[in-house]
DNA sequence: ACAAAAGTGTTGACATTACACCCATGC
DNA sequence: GCATGGGTGTAATGTCAACACTTTTGT
C-alpha cells in the first residue's frame, strides 16, 4: 500500500427542452483552481461510492432529495501522471437528472456550476475530457438499450419531448410516426389522459413511465431497444 | 488522501473445446492464504493498469507474449469493508485468452491456477463472487455486440467451434443453419481453404477473422450483432 | 457400408422503413 | 382564419425463425 487518493467524478446530464447538457464546475482548490472540471471530490475514509456521488450532486445542484437521480459507474481512470500531486484514481459516474428539479449553485466544493451543450464544452482539467467521451458513449448506449430517458424528463412527458431527447443525444433525426408507434406500443408507457399546455398551439398528450410494468416484462425476457 | 491500496483482479476466460472456463488461483498471502480467488495483485507505485493486467496474466498462465490477449476494464469495486486490512479498491478486468496458448502454472504470485466451468466455481474470497457475476454479464454482452469470440479461438477456426463457444457462453442452443449463414455472410470472416482434422469424421472448413475488414466496415456505420 | 459430424435452402412471420396529410389550439 | 406544432396509417422491404436431409470422412 502506498499514498494515493480516490476521487469520484460525475458526468451529470440533463435535458433542458432544447438539447442535452452536461454540468461543469470551476474548481475551488489547487491544483488548477478555477479551471473547468467535472464535479467531483476525493472519497472520504468512511464514505462509500454512492454516498460520495450523492454528495457531489447535492453540492453542485443544491437538490435536497438525493434519491431521485440515476447514476451508474462508468469505470476507473488511473494514470500515474494524470494528477500533479501524485497518483489519483478517478472513478467516473454518469448521472441523469431532471433539469427542472436541479438548480446549479455555488457550494463549499464548487463554484459556477453551469450546463453546457456538447459542442460548447471548454477544455477541462486532468483527463476529464476522456471521461466526458466515455460518459457520452455510455449515455448513447444506455439510451438505446434501457428505459432511462425517463430520468431526464418530468414524470409526465409528451411524445414530442421524448423524441427530442433521443434526437439530441443520438444526434439523428427520427421518423415521427415510426418513433411514436414504437414507443406508444410499449406497455410501460401509459397515457395519463392529461394534456400539456406549453405554447399557444395544440397541446400534446402526457404519458408516464411505469417501471413495475417494465420490470415484469424484463423478467419474462423482454429486451428494451429503441 | 489516506492509506489504501488499489488491486487489479482479472476474470480470465478461455474455451477448451467443450465449454468456457474461468481461471482461478489459490492465494499465496494473508489474508485468506490458500483460498480460491481471482488472479490479482496490488498495483505497484509506477505501474499502470495495463502493465498490471499483463503481469497477472503472465504469472498465472506463464505466457511469454503479453500482447496476445484481450482485456477490458469492467469497473472498480469499492467497499469500505470488503477487505479486512482496510480499504482496498479492486479494479476488475475481463480477459479473453486462447486456451492452447496459455498454460496455468504456479508462480511467485499464485498457486494452483486452474480452469473452472461456470457451475463448478467454488466460493471465492472478498467480493470476487460479485466480480465474477459482473464479468460474466459483460462477457455475454460483448459477445453479442462485438467480434471478440475470435480471441477465444485459434486464429483458424471452424464454424462448429464458433457456434459451440456461443452456445456455451450464451447458454442457449442456436440453429445451425441460421447461425452459419449469418456468420459466413460477415465479410470479415474469411474461408482459408484449409480443413481441420480432429476426428475420424468429415473435417470442418477453417475460417479466419480479418480485423481490418471489420474496422473498415465499422467506420462506415456497420454494427456487429449476433 | 456404417457411424458421426459437416454442410446446405426455402418459406412464413414479424419488424422496420418510407412517406403526406389532417387536426387542435390561441391569437 | 392562420400559423404552429400534434397527431395519424399503409405498403414495401428486410430480417429472423423454423425446419430435414445430403455429404464427407475414417474405419
Amino acid at each position: 500500500m502506498f499514498q494515493l487518493g480516490i476521487s469520484v467524478n460525475c458526468a451529470v446530464y440533463a435535458y433542458d427542452g432544447e438539447s442535452h447538457k452536461v454540468l461543469l464546475i470551476r474548481r475551488k482548490r489547487a491544483p488548477f483552481e478555477n479551471a473547468w472540471a467535472l464535479p467531483g471530490k476525493l472519497i472520504a475514509p468512511n464514505d462509500d461510492l454512492d454516498a460520495t456521488v450523492a454528495r457531489i450532486i447535492k453540492a453542485s445542484t443544491g437538490i435536497k432529495d438525493e434519491d431521485i437521480f440515476y447514476s451508474r459507474q462508468i469505470r476507473a481512470f488511473v494514470d500515474t501522471d494524470r494528477h500533479p500531486f501524485g497518483r489519483v484514481v478517478s472513478i467516473a459516474y454518469i448521472c441523469l437528472v431532471r433539469y427542472t428539479e436541479f438548480e446549479p449553485q455555488d457550494s463549499d466544493l464548487f463554484s459556477m456550476p453551469k450546463w453546457f451543450a456538447e459542442d460548447k464544452i471548454p477544455k477541462l482539467v486532468f483527463d476529464h475530457d476522456d471521461i466526458i467521451v466515455s460518459s457520452k458513449r455510455r449515455l448513447v448506449d444506455s439510451l438505446r438499450t434501457k428505459p432511462i430517458v425517463f430520468q431526464l424528463l418530468n414524470k409526465e412527458f409528451s411524445l414530442p419531448e421524448l423524441q427530442s431527447v433521443y434526437e439530441s443525444i443520438l444526434d439523428t433525426e427520427l421518423d415521427k410516426r415510426n418513433f411514436r408507434r414504437k414507443l406508444r406500443d410499449m406497455p410501460f408507457i401509459e397515457d395519463t389522459g392529461f394534456l400539456q399546455k406549453v405554447h399557444q398551439y395544440r397541446p400534446a398528450r402526457l404519458y408516464k413511465y411505469n417501471h413495475e410494468t417494465f420490470r415484469a416484462m424484463k423478467a419474462k425476457g423482454y429486451v428494451f431497444s429503441l
